[in-house]
Formats: structure tokens, C-alpha cells, sequence
RNA sequence: GCCGGAAUAGCUCAAUUGGUAGAGCAACUGACUUGUAAUCAGUAGGUUGUGGGUUCAAGUCCUAUUUCCGGCACCA
């Protein structure tokens, strides 16, 4: 999907659009004010104050005509600057504009851009004309906060999208649809993977038989390479007691985003939100030697959060998930190697689920909060120069973004776009010197001092919740083979003569450990066929008389036509292969 | 949590201005016995998310609430 945002011809014209859609909204509601109407890299958006009035569909209309007589009309936009006086004085009644030339730097050349009857204080640049803009399309509308804080009141945020020309428009918005029936909400329904109920409660996910199935082939690749890199696996409580959280510091941070204490006897429990205390204390049953470390503690955790309710969305955003999590107790020498090596895991995984789309954040905190952050300039320092150090060692193209990082320390994350909504963290790895502290974790030096071990958290799938969203949603629900619920069908073309052959077929199938399954229902081959491929099944076996005789199989690979005959030793050889190389 | 929208059979969706809740698929029963994306006929399936209210009459209007959807905020 085309990037707008960076697409330089794209963002003047959807900027030029932005004003466009202002200039018509002005029209229409006279007493409107207008916060800020960037670009974005699905198009762009203006915040705009209605005095308390909500859009409605039918405003959204309107707006569009007008735009689009505006358009037809096609007034030239002018230049003009101005000093900083000048433009406080010309946006007088404006409290809106005020206060974004008040934001900027004193000698900054202002500038704002007339369209007819309309001007709008911008930087720029815009196209010459807004007949240019003609070919567009206002998306959403939503309320959203001014400047982004929850504490503001509710402006009125318009979607839109503008192209050159209506082909370009049109392919665009298709696109947007194909998004729509990309999203794992709507493939975990049709393949029966997930299910929620009001019962078990908002943003718990039921995992029904298919989706358990490639849960499990997730949680059987990545224990495999993680065993191989030495990794030691435990089994950890899904709950702990407050004292824990208390003394790891997450119950200062988080305590708001936890399910309530439960009191139980003297006890006071919580559902856990992660385990790294856990874990913590899984290192501190027993003395470590330097020679001991790094130490690799992983767990298939499933941990709850009280999530904000608008925040939940399938599997993707969930209050029940299981993590993909480790924690690495090293010594400070041995940070960037083993940094490599978990950034090294992500790559590899991501190269054989064929994941392209992500990008790396380097996640640093913001010095000027002190609440949120750990007051230690020089450890904060130093942790986030040494990730810098190993990402810029292995060539690994990345951005900051500060404000991201977790309380204890910064972090490595990769940014992932779901088919609907914004971009989403999948795998991370976090720097920590501080958890290792408040739990008084050590490990014996060579000259026989005790000094406090550094901790890396990470998670590869990040939750195998959210990767599964994600796979689904990259593969259109067409898993590969190692993957899929069920690999292969076996149509029989006619129950009467050709099922003890299927059935024998099904058994060795099932013996050879493939996860196979045979429609002896009493319907056409070609309706068996039908509901074979919509279920999406990799390999489709068509058992008849021909196959019967000669001992042979005739299968149908998923979204193909044609079919191919083989002995039955050579199809179990074949799938094999492709089953071993993760096809 | 905030701003909007939506909720009808297992699924996808209909139902004029308030006037007897329907269809396709799936399920079940029977017939058909089939070589690669839907064989035919029949049967059953609903307190229209839930609770209040208005009305002679509510799927439709009002109200509260739950869940879902689009954004915003949040995301250890």
C-alpha cells in the first residue's frame, strides 16, 4: 500500500485537500475553528472545533459536495508571509491558530496560503490549484483529542484521501477493501480459529480447535530455537502477590492496569500483566557464577491486563495473552552479544514466516519525565548508547522514538501494520538495569565479588495471540503448510467403492503424523471440493478407482486447478520435504 | 476511558412513513451415487443483545446497559 505521507506529490496534494475540506466545513458550519490538518501515510485528517456539534453521516455528504464544487471552481492558492506579529494580529479571533504561532521558533518566517474566501495559516507547500484536488474521498470521522491529551476537550477529526486522478483514487479505496477482508477478525471467524463470548468476558479469546492447532506449531518453532540457543523453559504461576509487583515497581506503574487484587486467607493476589518478576526469582533460587551466564529463562506466559476497553480488537488487543517471553541474566560485557543474538532470533523468524513489512523502534524514555522514568541519567545513558551501539554494528536500519521505553529501561521493538488500525509491536527486547537491582540478584565475579547481573527481557512473536492475528492477516489466511489447522483433505469420489481405500490412505496419512482429515459425507466431489478450498486445506486428496488400482494418490494444491497423481510413498516424501523447509 | 455508529436464525443479510419477522447458506429428514468451487425436495430453526418506557400496536420511537465496529487516548 502506497505511503502518502512520503510520497512527495501525494503529501502536497492531500495537504492541499486538508485545506480543501477546511474551506468547505467553513462553509457549512460558520462558527468552526481549525486545530491542525496534517498528512498522514493513509492520507490526511483536519481537527476541527464545532462548538460541541457532532458530524453525522449526512454532514460528511454535504461537506464532500462542497468540496467538490470548490474544486470545480478551482480557485488558485496564494503565498503569503508574514512576520510573527503580523500573524498573531491576522488570526486575532483565532485562539486556535494562536496558539500554533505562538509554538513557533521567533523568527520563523510564517506563512499562510488563500484559496477564495478561505486562508489558512500553513507552512506548505500546496498545489497551485485546488481543481487539483478534485479526486477525493473522506473516509472516517471520530472525535479525537486536542493535541493528542486525554485531559482536552473533543474536537472533530475528518478522514480523507486524495489522489491525481480517479483511477489512482479507485484503486486506492480498493485496496482499502481488500485490507477489510484481510483482518484475522473476520478469517478467525470463517476458519473458526477464535471465538469471544460476553460470558467469559470482553477481550478473552476462545481458541477453537484450528486455532490451537497453530498455536501449537507456533509454540513447537519457537521452543525449538530457543532450546537450540539454550534457552531454559519454566512453568510460572499466572498469578503473584502484590508485595512482588511492589518490589519490581510495576504495582507504582501499572497498578491501574491490573485486574484487582484478590484476597485470599492473608494473601493479597493479582493477575499477573508479565513475569519478569517471576522470572527474577527463578534466577535467584540459586548462586551464579560468572561462568554461569548469560542465563536464558523462557516461558510461554499467559498473563492478563486490564486493557481500556476501547483499546480492545481481536486477538490482536487482548486481556488474556500469552507471551512469547525470556529473560537474559548477563553480565554488562555480555549485553551486546547477546543483544545480537536476540535481534539475529527476530530476523530469522521473521525471514521464514516471510514477514517484510516492519520496521525496527528504538524506544528511549523522555528525560523530562521523571514520574514515569527511573532517575538515573548515567545508567539510562548508557543502556540506550549500547543499543544504539549494536544496532549501528549489525547495520540495522532503525528510528527513535522517545517516550516509548519501558519504566526500567529502553528498548528494541518492531513495528508491525495490521490489515485495519494503526501500527502494533510484535517482537521486542528490552534493556534493564534496575528489576535485577530491586530484587538484589547477583552472581559470584572472577575475583570473587558479588555484582548485579543485567537483564534483557524480549519476546519474539511477542504474544503468540497477536503474531497469529498478524499471520493471519499477511497470509490471507492461507497458512503454509507446517502451519495450517488441518494439511490435508481426502475426497473419496464415491463412498461405495473408493472409502476403505481412503480410510487406509487417511490411517497412514495420520500414522506419518500429517493432520489430515476425510469428508466421508454423502455429497458430490465437486461439493466436498467447494468447501475444501474455502477452508482453505493445502493439499486436497481425490481417492477414485485410478488411484485405488494402481496404489496412487491425486491431490489438488490449494488455489491451483490441475491436479497431479503420485504414490502415495512419493506424496508423503513431498509433503515432508516442504513441512521441513516451512513451505 | 472519550467521541460517534451498529446489534434481526449457527453464518451473511432483508423487513415502506410504527401495522402478521423473511431469504440464501449451514443443520436435520428423504431421494440422488456422482472425478475437482454449490444435486433436488421437505423439516426445523427467532421473547429482533439485555432491562425499562411511549403507543391500540415497537425490529422500527425514547431510555439505561452490554458487546462489537471506526477513530482518539492508553499499551509494562
Amino acid at each position: 500500500m502506497i505511503n502518502i505521507k512520503e510520497d512527495k506529490r501525494l503529501n502536497t496534494l492531500n495537504h492541499s485537500c486538508a485545506h480543501l475540506l477546511a474551506q468547505a466545513v467553513k462553509h457549512l458550519f460558520n462558527d468552526a475553528k481549525f486545530w491542525v490538518g496534517p498528512v498522514t501515510t493513509e492520507g490526511f485528517y483536519y481537527d476541527i472545533d464545532l462548538n460541541g456539534y457532532t458530524l453525522t453521516e449526512e454532514d460528511l455528504e454535504k461537506i464532500s459536495k462542497e468540496m467538490k464544487k470548490l474544486a470545480k471552481d478551482g480557485k488558485r492558492i496564494y503565498r503569503e508571509e508574514l512576520t510573527k506579529k503580523e500573524a498573531l494580529e491576522k488570526f486575532k479571533d483565532d485562539p486556535y491558530k494562536i496558539d500554533i504561532i505562538n509554538e513557533l521558533p521567533k523568527e520563523e518566517v510564517i506563512s499562510c496560503y488563500t484559496q477564495g474566501d478561505f486562508t489558512d495559516l500553513c507552512r506548505g507547500p500546496h498545489v497551485d490549484s485546488v481543481k487539483e484536488c478534485k479526486n477525493f474521498k473522506l473516509l472516517k470521522f471520530s472525535g479525537s483529542y486536542y493535541k493528542g491529551d486525554s485531559k482536552n476537550k473533543v474536537l472533530q477529526r475528518i478522514y480523507g484521501v486524495c489522489f491525481d486522478n480517479k483511477e489512482d483514487l479507485e484503486n486506492y479505496l480498493q485496496e482499502l477493501e481488500e485490507a477489510k477482508e484481510r483482518d484475522h477478525r473476520k478469517i478467525g471467524k470463517e476458519l473458526e480459529i477464535f471465538m469471544t463470548d460476553d460470558l467469559v468476558g470482553k477481550g478473552m479469546p476462545l481458541w477453537l480447535p484450528n486455532g490451537a492447532l497453530i498455536r501449537k506449531q507456533l509454540e513447537n518453532y519457537i521452543y525449538e530455537k530457543e532450546q537450540k540457543l539454550g534457552y531454559k523453559h519454566v512453568y510460572t504461576p499466572c498469578v503473584g502477590t502484590v508485595d512482588l509487583y511492589k518490589i519490581s515497581g510495576h504495582w507504582d506503574h501499572y497498578k491501574e492496569n491490573m485486574f484487582p487484587e484478590m484476597k485470599v486467607d492473608d494473601e493479597q493476589f493479582v493477575l499477573r500483566p508479565m513475569n519478569c518478576p517471576h522470572h527474577m526469582l527463578v534466577y535467584k533460587n540459586s548462586l551464579h557464577s560468572y561462568r554461569d551466564l548469560p542465563i536464558r529463562i523462557g516461558e510461554f506466559a499467559t498473563d492478563f491486563r486490564y486493557e481500556a476497553s476501547g483499546a480492545v480488537k481481536g486477538l490482536e488487543r487482548v486481556r488474556c495473552m500469552c507471551q512469547n517471553d525470556a529473560h537474559l541474566f548477563v553480565t554488562p560485557e555480555q549485553i551486546g552479544e547477546e543483544f545480537k543474538k536476540v535481534v539475529e532470533l527476530i530476523l530469522e523468524v521473521y525471514k521464514d514466516f516471510g514477514i517484510k513489512n516492519y520496521k525496527f523502534r528504538l524506544s528511549l524514555r523522555d528525560p523530562l519525565d521523571k514520574e514515569k522514568y527511573f532517575d538515573d541519567d548515567e545508567m539510562w545513558n548508557n543502556a540506550e548508547n549500547k543499543l544504539r551501539e549494536v544496532l549501528n554494528e549489525l547495520k540495522i536500519e532503525y528510528f527513535e522514538a522517545i517516550g516509548e521505553a519501558a519504566f526500567y529501561g529502553p528498548k528494541l521493538d518492531v513495528e508491525v501494520k495490521p490489515a485495519v488500525g494503526p501500527e502494533e509491536t510484535l517482537s521486542t527486547c528490552q534493556l534493564d538495569f534496575l528489576l535485577p537491582r530491586n530484587f538484589e540478584l547477583n552472581y559470584i565475579d572472577k575475583d570473587g565479588s558479588r555484582q548485579t547481573p543485567v537483564v534483557l527481557h524480549r519476546a519474539i512473536f511477542g504474544t503468540f495471540d497477536r503474531f497469529t492475528a498478524f499471520i493471519l492477516e499477511e497470509t490471507k489466511g492461507i497458512l503454509p503448510l507446517w502451519l495450517s489447522a488441518t494439511q490435508i483433505n481426502i475426497i473419496p469420489v464415491n463412498n461405495e467403492y473408493h472409502l476403505e481405500y481412503a480410510e487406509e490412505v487417511l490411517d497412514i496419512l495420520k500414522e506419518e503424523g500429517f493432520r489430515v482429515t476425510l469428508d466421508s459425507r454423502d455429497e458430490k466431489l465437486s461439493y466436498k471440493m467447494r468447501e475444501s478450498q474455502i477452508k482453505k486445506i493445502p493439499y486436497t486428496l481425490i481417492l477414485g478407482d485410478k488411484e485405488k488400482e494402481e496404489k496412487e494418490i491425486s491431490y489438488r494444491k490449494y488455489s491451483t486447478k490441475e491436479t497431479t497423481t503420485l504414490t502415495l510413498k512419493d506424496f508423503i516424501k513431498k509433503i515432508n520435504n516442504k513441512i521441513k523447509n516451512r513451505e
